[in-house]
DNA sequence: GCGTGATCATAA
DNA sequence: TTATGATCACGC
């Protein structure tokens, strides 16, 4: 099956809502796609999936998923209780004191503009295949939300500009954190900051906590 | 290696 | 149980 990009954000939140409440299993039915037994060597399976049912643009490039609405798409894991069992992944941190110059155009900012969020059960007791998905959200960030993630960003990277990336940690950041983002832990990319000559270092992305994705995905309840 | 999609696995 | 740090797969 082969899916059309939507026009409008409303076509895509209505090819989201037709989605929600079927099983996995269902909805890899319509696209012709095989479910893999584990997750363990498939992590992005769900999200690729995802992409093609509701016919996003396939690229991977540093842009939203739906170009022509500025609209990203996220999956996101969630137990019995609906909240979310991982923190989700946004962007790679660039190291280019250029690029961090400002928020406005920062890349976290460009990927949160508007993002479409769509739980699922992933629960280990449940066999993939029987997990459903859940409603929609089509989200943007209210104004204390944005004062935040601004905050957290130019936090960490006014550590990155100043070249102490190597101090950041995880746990800095109250919605908005840093942490690895590779195939493992040797791989290495330029880091040009300030303070002089280049050097290696370890790429990392930014994240976003569960505690801030679940206010998000349950405002569908409010 | 970079950027996309993320989750795994173990230490705290 | 949770969160940090590490890792899996893919296209180019």
């Amino acid at each position: 099956m082969n899916v059309s990009p939507p026009v409008t954000r409303q076509e895509l939140l209505d090819r989201a809502k037709s989605i929600a409440g079927l099983t996995i299993q269902q909805l890899a039915n319509k696209s012709n796609a095989c479910i893999p037994e584990s997750t363990t060597h498939a992590k992005g399976w769900f999200g690729n999936l995802l992409e093609l049912s509701l016919g996003a643009n396939a690229a991977s490039a540093p842009e939203p998923d739906f170009v022509n609405l500025g609209i990203e798409l996220k999956s996101i894991p969630i137990d019995d209780n609906g909240k979310p069992k991982e923190s989700t992944y946004i962007c790679v941190t660039q190291l280019d004191p250029v690029a961090l110059s400002s928020w406005e155009s920062s890349l976290v900012k460009c990927k949160l503009t508007e993002v479409l969020w769509v739980p699922f059960e992933a629960n280990k007791n449940t066999p993939v295949p029987l997990r459903r998905i859940g409603s929609p959200v089509l989200w943007q960030a209210n104004q204390a939300q944005e004062k935040q993630l601004k905050d957290d960003w130019q936090e960490l990277c006014d550590m990155i500009v100043l070249g102490d990336i190597d101090k950041i940690s995880s746990s800095m950041g109250k919605y908005l954190q840093i942490r690895p983002k590779a195939a493992h832990s040797k791989c290495l990319t330029k880091d040009k900051n300030q303070s002089g000559e280049n050097t290696l270092t370890l790429p990392r992305g930014f994240y976003l906590r569960p505690a801030f994705t679940y206010s998000i995905i349950s405002q569908a309840n409010h």
